[in-house]
DNA sequence: ATTCCTGCAAAAACTTTGCACCATG
DNA sequence: CATGGTGCAAAGTTTTTGCAGGAAT
């Protein structure tokens, strides 16, 4: 599931780049973190565990990179930041929801293709081919109950 | 449909607030250019052609209220800006999606309760309440086809 | 009158950019 | 060794805040 250095390096090489330590360390960092929902300052801070060098600078032009290969996804939680998580490249369509409790904060990652049927009528009705979504439901989670 | 200048104070009264002529013009804007989607920026401009001397400041200020008491919605478009627009407020469930077309960046809404069925089952399967959604469709609209 | 609100300007917070040096292929 | 990448610091953007004067109830 996950990317290594080769296939990576090769999704570099098509666009003209390099892979570099910095490049391969953050994307380590989103796939070690597979459904937190990560800032670009908590990026940083993971990724300088192992690299104290590298520069936020670094981290802000390497998220873009990676979501210019899709191989992450934003997602704002309008807490002032944008945040980042590792996508899931295996399928062409994204069955990935976010279910945000309004007591405690938490998000609830949930796998689904509950929203095809929604989409197939969006093409027969507006005539809209849907590639992608966002969906974020908003409600009270079973613990804040 | 649209608030009118005392109900707009009885709402403001209620939290100890005051009717002033500020937050009528921005709650004016708002419910003037429904379907449009207005950053804090543009809300400042239209509300000076009437009232010049109203500050960015306070266009944000009355953002928050309206948000807070539930009278604006906030859209976020990933192009830098937090967007406002007035919410359908007769009914308490939000039956109101954005198709956003990834050629000529137009945003569609769509009116539709497609997603309650889909509500019912987080609740059945993860006892998640939801009380609201917000959701983004991204595709290829008709006229870019 | 009292309390709240506004405008201005300064500050804050997140992100982007310029540049000299460094690393990759 | 040519090209592209990095780190740092400075600049850019959008949004928030402090405060003295002004408006609403």
């Amino acid at each position: 599931m996950s990317v290594n250095s080769e296939e990576f390096r090769q999704l570099l090489k098509e666009k003209g780049l390099k892979l570099t330590t910095q490049r391969r360390m953050v994307l380590d960092v989103l796939q070690e973190n597979e459904g937190r929902h990560l800032t670009a300052e908590e990026i940083h801070e993971i990724v300088r565990v192992r690299c104290p060098e590298i520069g936020l600078a670094t981290v802000y032009r390497t998220i873009q990179l990676l979501h210019d290969l899709k191989l992450i996804d934003k997602l704002n939680l309008d807490d002032g930041y944008i945040r980042y998580e590792i996508g899931k490249f295996n399928d062409d369509h994204h069955h990935h929801h976010h279910l945000i409790c309004e007591i405690c904060g938490k998000v609830i990652e949930v796998e689904d293709d509950l929203m095809e049927s929604i989409e197939e009528r969006f093409l027969s009705k507006y005539n809209f081919a849907v590639t992608d979504h966002k969906v974020k439901f908003y409600g009270i989670c079973k613990d804040c109950k």
